[in-house]
DNA sequence: GACCGCCTACCAGTCGGTCGGCAATTGCCG
DNA sequence: CGGCAATTGCCGACCGACTGGTAGGCGGTC
């Protein structure tokens, strides 16, 4: 009978583990967060989890894994279309605000934030998520290098100017609660114009001001990422 | 013998022990770093360590308090005493920026950073420490402000321009590696550019360039915090 | 001889993880 | 359609390793 009504949401005992698992991680932390906990949350003892996952480092593995995925999804794979610098930079700020801002989805993107840097996994999964951050790095860098060689930056060094529009991005994992005074969509629309004026010229802004307001047209128009797809892989 | 030369340089076991647990702390997480690892670390074994520490959570408190102190002391109470908030942003930028940044010195900083946000502390504690960061994070904002009352901010909300300030800043924790290409004067300038005209309307910056290029004429005028003194309390 | 610095030995509790088994569902065969 | 085996979803009980923390003692300095 209540199969019935599931066929309509049917989110899967796997799904349940992931979204409750990746509450817990960012709450109270990797280590702190144990595999009962998450059971618990779950509803069913640590052997039923088992029963569904090998261990606890592919639990944290995968959520990592998904949560970067769903950032290529959404911001690196677009962004690797713009051609245009500038445009370029624009987009990825703002589809980056808004991966990082949407954490009140379904399941835990501030795992982004939360899981690479603290410390768990094994040496070889945290090399591979640290070589997954350096090319996300380097690409915003280089188009920060690509304007500067247009004489359209600031006089500083684009690795600089990278990791101070990264902190300022995912610092917003911290502080953003569901609820607040802004929505999501002010926030974001904010933070981008602070971004975008800390280091583009001040003239460059003016001339290109046209954009300040508008929400990126990009991939992805409607759909929440079902938690499941990119789960494998 | 040895004891002759430890008197120019005292460093009490309770100073090994706070400068290893911090570094401990930071490294693997709060949760991760067992009480063992920090006994290890010092060169003592863990009854030992207990001889001077009540308990993890006693070590945790007093590494964050002492962290706070020291923000007290080089960043908080001195922009008190700036009456022109734009000056006062200034300094508060740069001076929070060498606080951040300076974690290469002898114990660890960016506790700041790692130990507040993800989760250890008895509620009590978490509770007191939220209120300092608070009462820290409302006085930056109230300083954006007064700048936007005087027309000098870009038009965007002060809460905003403040988070987005902070992350920044205290990103820096998390990338800056000793004996990179920049120096911390050079990262410092070049962050506090950066922040300034992601707030400041472009005319304000132009007019005020002059003190782009010089270290904080402030209180603590040569010396470098010796992190110590501030331990005890 | 009192105190300080520190160790050996040892708690009780929790951790990640395993094992065997038991209901219920599903798939297959006649 | 019935029957029955295989599979799925899950639990109770348990393990060894390790956790934060303690008791008591031992050697050296004042």
């Amino acid at each position: 009978m209540v199969a019935e009504l599931r066929a309509q949401n049917p989110e899967t005992r796997i799904d349940q583990i992931y979204r409750e698992s990746a509450r817990l991680f960012v709450e109270k932390g990797f280590a702190a967060a144990s595999m009962s906990d998450i059971a618990g949350a779950v509803g069913i003892t640590k052997a039923g989890l088992y029963h569904f996952v090998k261990s606890k480092d592919e639990l944290a593995v995968n959520l990592i894994t998904w949560a970067y995925d769903v950032y290529d999804r959404d911001v690196f794979n677009p962004a690797q279309d713009i051609s245009d610098p500038l445009d370029r930079l624009r987009f990825m700020i703002r589809a980056h605000l808004y991966n990082v801002g949407e954490l009140r989805g379904v399941a835990g993107n501030p795992v982004t934030v939360l899981l690479d840097d603290p410390a768990a996994l094994t040496p070889q999964h945290r090399r591979a998520i640290t070589k997954r951050k350096a090319v996300y790095y380097e690409f915003l860098r280089d188009t920060l290098g690509a304007l500067k060689a247009r004489g359209e930056l600031n006089d500083v060094d684009p690795a600089v100017a990278a990791f101070s529009l990264l902190g300022m991005i995912l610092w917003l994992a911290r502080w953003h609660k569901a609820g607040g005074r802004l929505t999501i969509d002010e926030i974001v629309e904010q933070m981008t114009e602070i971004a975008l004026r800390s280091v583009l010229r001040p003239d460059v802004i003016q001339s290109k001001k046209i954009a300040f307001s508008r929400r990126p047209a990009a991939p992805t128009p409607g759909g929440r990422p079902s938690a499941k797809r990119t789960a494998a892989r």
